[in-house]
DNA sequence: TCAACCATGTAATAAGTTACATGATTAT
DNA sequence: ATAATCATGTAACTTATTACATGGTTGA
């Protein structure tokens, strides 16, 4: 249901075409949503039949012709109506968190290798971000203009940059981590090929298949500092 | 496709049923996926039709039975192999994020009236998910036991834990800043009024619709602290 | 010449959500 | 009494993704 509001409220800045609206979720609003064209045309036509908002074809020289769409009186009452109504809970869908959930099944080094991978993936997202950030706060600053509708799409921009910046770190400490725990990959897995030589002791065996938290505290609580509250 | 590996993951952890499987996505797993029991239910039939994870029944007392999964060798390797591949890209849902992109629609009051009441949603989560991290701490520590497994996830954790924490305080900046700024709506209100009274000289009305930067220039730079980079 | 961009769509499939169905137990 | 928890599923529907179809222009 959102993604028809996105289009409404996206149409309610400007006039745009398919075309142009997927270049907006890409961009700007890949913070905190995403489409596919083919989901966003039938869309188009829905929000259209119900009047909600209208079109025009426009020709271009060079360019194949496009459809530009307008938001109509009925379409504002319509998004008014939507941004005064609580808003759906918030659904992440973070297959890399994921995965890292599960990382105690592959290598120690795997796993470093998977987390400054995906450090890598991040920063040139934030990188992307930044320049999108600079570019409207100078043009803000050139035109010396500032309107409400500014203010709160730089609202949601500071948001998207926070997010990746704190994501970073986050991948940051973790590697350094896994980096001083990765004896513990070792030692689990010298227990495996024990428990296979000799399956008699295996009750033994199991006590000293994992580390103790004592040998890890110090670096474990630095990597949770600030988070947890210290109990006295 | 990666709902498949949600399930693996955790079965390669425990043994569990659909409905505990359900509980751990609502809880721990929460940070990074969500699921229904009419989507896990199917997955589970598709999994074992696979021989990726086998089931038993298991009789209780005072409770309905249950059919307990486990993971096979096959299912093992399947999970090692997919932790292996490239993850697929972030996919955020945010439906609050894009009302606030478009909140200049609404009037101030509105706008700061939806902030305190998102603050608060995600208040209660944090508190949730601080409990959840302070139970698992004190559980590592009391058993003195460390293993790659309890590391991973308290990475997720931590990430999860950051995520809200920081959600909470651009709430909290963006409450601020919408206060300071509200007079914008009130500008632009008063314009679009003189605007209808007087259709003749709109250009002349557009002109002061909108507050200058130099107006706002302390306050937003003090929102921005930190995130841009200071232009010599 | 080959990829990328501009531009709009349909069709098939996959994934996710809500509603329906059943039924026992436990806590308020 | 009534709601919540435990437990497993199916059916209908909505949403999202991938593949297919078309065709001109621009830049490397």
């Amino acid at each position: 249901m959102s993604l028809r509001y996105g289009i409404l409220g996206m149409l309610s800045k400007w006039e745009a075409s398919g075309y142009d609206i997927k270049k907006e979720f890409d961009e700007y609003m890949s913070i905190f949503w995403h489409s596919h064209l083919s989901q966003i045309y039938p869309e188009l036509n829905k929000l259209e039949k119900d009047e909600l908002i209208s079109s025009k074809l426009v020709k271009q020289v060079g360019k194949p012709d496009k459809k530009v769409y307008s938001i109509t009186d009925k379409g504002r009452k319509e998004l008014m109506n939507w941004l005064l109504t609580p808003p759906e809970t918030l659904k992440m869908k973070d297959t890399f968190l994921m995965q890292t959930f599960f990382m105690d099944n592959i290598p120690a080094e795997e796993v470093l290798l998977k987390l400054r991978m995906y450090k890598k993936e991040r920063q040139q997202r934030l990188e992307q971000i930044k320049i999108i950030m600079q570019d409207r706060l100078n043009s803000i600053k050139e035109r010396n203009v500032m309107k409400s509708r500014i203010l709160m799409s730089s609202a949601v921009l500071k948001r998207g940059i926070e997010q990746e910046m704190y994501y970073l770190k986050w991948c940051d400490e973790t590697i350094e981590l896994v980096e001083k725990c990765k004896f513990l990959w070792a030692k689990e897995e010298a227990a495996r090929i024990e428990h296979i030589n000799s399956q008699s002791e295996n009750k033994e065996i199991q006590s000293t298949a994992s580390a103790t938290y004592t040998e890890v505290e110090e670096i474990f609580l630095k990597y949770f500092a600030g988070l947890v509250e210290e109990e006295k």
